[in-house]
DNA sequence: CCGGGCTTCTTTAGCGATACAGACGCTCAG
DNA sequence: CTGAGCGTCTGTATCGCTAAAGAAGCCCGG
């Protein structure tokens, strides 16, 4: 069973390939008449309809939207701030009838990158920074969106656009909160750079160089922006910083093993994500210390469970990242191209003063 | 800033354009040098890289499969089955480089079917049964896989590979481990068909054609097989069949706020998903009921969360559907290509002997 | 009866790439 | 000295469709 196009009707009708195809387009191109034919000899021929790739490949366009990650797929469904910010992307989408492709790119696998070049689609959104993927994504002419502010070390020009909100400000005022309540022996959670970097290592300010570089590598510019601002929102407080795994509860409950067994465990915990954050708390629990209570803990995200288990935390617009991240892509007109979205430090019962 | 192409490398060059796509796509065919040259000469007039679109119409492939839901996508997100499965695809599809199109065809909106016949894909999954979607993408001359076993009502012929369990026998199980305990009065949670059903509305076994012919035409051929044999399991007993909601907690919540306050209350509810099994639980609790001593619940999946709740339920290997579904898009050549997985009973607290 | 404007259909010219079938020069066995 | 065989490179023909412009017939006012 060979194809059919619509060369074959044309042939076997004896009319042209064009009035095939303004057949199935441009109705108005054609009596009706002859339109209703068309169509129902197309169909006894076993037609199936325009062929989707040579339309794309004539019109230029495909209708379709990437959405990278930097990690397997099936992170990218089982995070919730994730699932969050692909459901409001994909409402944008749906409603202008375009269609998602996703794409795993995983941070160092060069390989991967071949996978944007590969992509028939129109623009590619990313939740994260300006990574590889967004990057190559724009040597191949695609309109990006990324859902972090600029590079943090201000070391590469910035190009492409973005849907963020200051993570920076938001983490100085995370630090402040903590000082104020009198917190100087602190720890900070953040999630690793790339699969197989050690996990559960600690580092003090001062050791932070290696790191910085590995996150600006993959574009995780939120992760430093809220290192940075924890930091100077801090002051001289003590802090460490620990690479606890993957984004995860699972990586929180760890460095909940890693710092509260110790004789003097930390005052105050802040992890880069609510995911971490609560899995840390599990590890509170799990050791007879109430959050709150015994050990301060702030999240970033403020996801639905947030507020549930009382977890403070910078309350960010997932949806409207997601929302403008599409409109953006579907847009190209639209001028304002850098957008910095509101957050809000949320104040429970995770952090309390000092004992 | 005009596109740039393998021909005007050519003709800058003075070579022909197969020279140029044979550097990027087959380095045997040229000589290293002319290789090199012709590479350099690319990067420095801004040539991005082979168009995918043109290369896909020429290949006649996309390495491209689309994932059709009957839902919107922020849907598929928020379901823990859709979200299991989804994983299980997507972890196939990466290590085979395959990318995933992720298409929302809602029931009854048959201007969205046109979005089958606009994807440039290999071939098209389904989580449910043989929805219309997936017919459109066979006449379409789509490879497709769906998730559930054929046609209940044996109308029509099947076309089509599937990753299934025998809904129907499970389903049965289900109907005699309730008569077995002694219940004589249940009620059976299903969820809507199609967006605008009314909900909340309630049938006798003696009432339900009008209710199969709806879910058939959409191809929720999971729930018809499990209603019958929840039914057929359950013998003699009293039985009615609730049209609780779309997919979810909340529609089990209401579900019981329906069947719990009446003055005889089913001794036994069946939820055709743990989703709304588990909503329903929680529906119990708030009326001072518990689970198994006040009324016996059962489910179907077998969540992760399900063990921890108690819920009695069918367990389903919602990894190998993904993972089986993914494998037969790749292979055509496979040749089992009807497969029923085993499913287990699995009996927890939420079923005990009626009272 | 003429010519402008409308409808209806056709012709031409690609979109950007790759498969395929050579063609050219060169080496080397016979 | 010849011709088979190899490594390189070229020309052409698609892949299936559609934009744009052109041509044929028809209607109509002047």
């Amino acid at each position: 069973m060979v194809k059919v196009t619509q060369q074959d009707i044309a042939k076997v009708m004896g009319v042209s390939v064009m009035t095939v195809s303004n057949a199935f387009n441009r109705p108005d191109q054609l009596s009706a008449d002859l339109r209703r034919r068309v169509l129902d000899r197309a169909v006894k021929m076993g037609y199936t309809g325009p062929d989707a790739v040579a339309r794309h490949l004539r019109s230029g366009r495909t209708n379709t939207f990437a959405v990278v990650f930097e990690e397997r797929l099936s992170y990218a469904f089982s995070d919730p701030f994730s699932v969050a910010w692909l459901a409001a992307f994909s409402e944008v989408m749906e409603a202008r009838r375009a269609s998602i492709m996703l794409l795993s790119v995983p941070a160092g696998d060069a390989e991967a990158l071949s996978a944007i070049q590969d992509a028939a689609v129109d623009g590619i959104a990313g939740l994260c920074g300006d990574q590889p993927a967004m990057v190559r994504a724009r040597e191949r002419g695609l309109p990006t969106v990324y859902c972090t502010m600029g590079h943090p070390l201000g070391a590469e020009p910035l190009s492409g656009d973005y849907v963020a909100i200051d993570d920076y400000a938001a983490a100085v005022e995370v630090g402040q909160h903590l000082r104020r309540l009198g917190h100087t022996r602190v720890s900070l959670l953040v999630e690793t750079a790339y699969r197989g970097q050690p996990a559960l290592s600690e580092y003090r300010p001062d050791e932070l160089s290696g790191l910085v570089d590995a996150y600006a590598g993959v574009g995780y510019f939120d992760t430093l922006h809220r290192v940075r601002g924890v930091l100077d929102g801090l002051g001289d407080a003590e802090v460490t910083v620990v690479v606890a795994g993957t984004n995860s509860g699972a990586s929180g409950q760890a460095a909940g093993a890693l710092v509260l067994d110790r004789a003097h465990p930390p005052t105050a915990v802040v992890a880069v994500s609510d995911v971490m954050a609560l899995g840390f708390m599990d590890a509170c629990r799990q050791r007879g210390l109430e959050p709150g209570r015994d050990v301060s803990v702030v999240g970033f995200d403020d996801l639905p469970e947030s507020a549930a288990a009382g977890l403070t935390t910078i309350h960010q617009p997932v949806r409207d990242k997601g929302r403008l991240a599409a409109e953006l892509l579907l847009d190209p007109e639209r001028t304002e191209r850098r957008i910095i979205l509101p957050h809000e430090l949320i104040v429970r019962s995770s952090t309390r003063p000092v004992a």
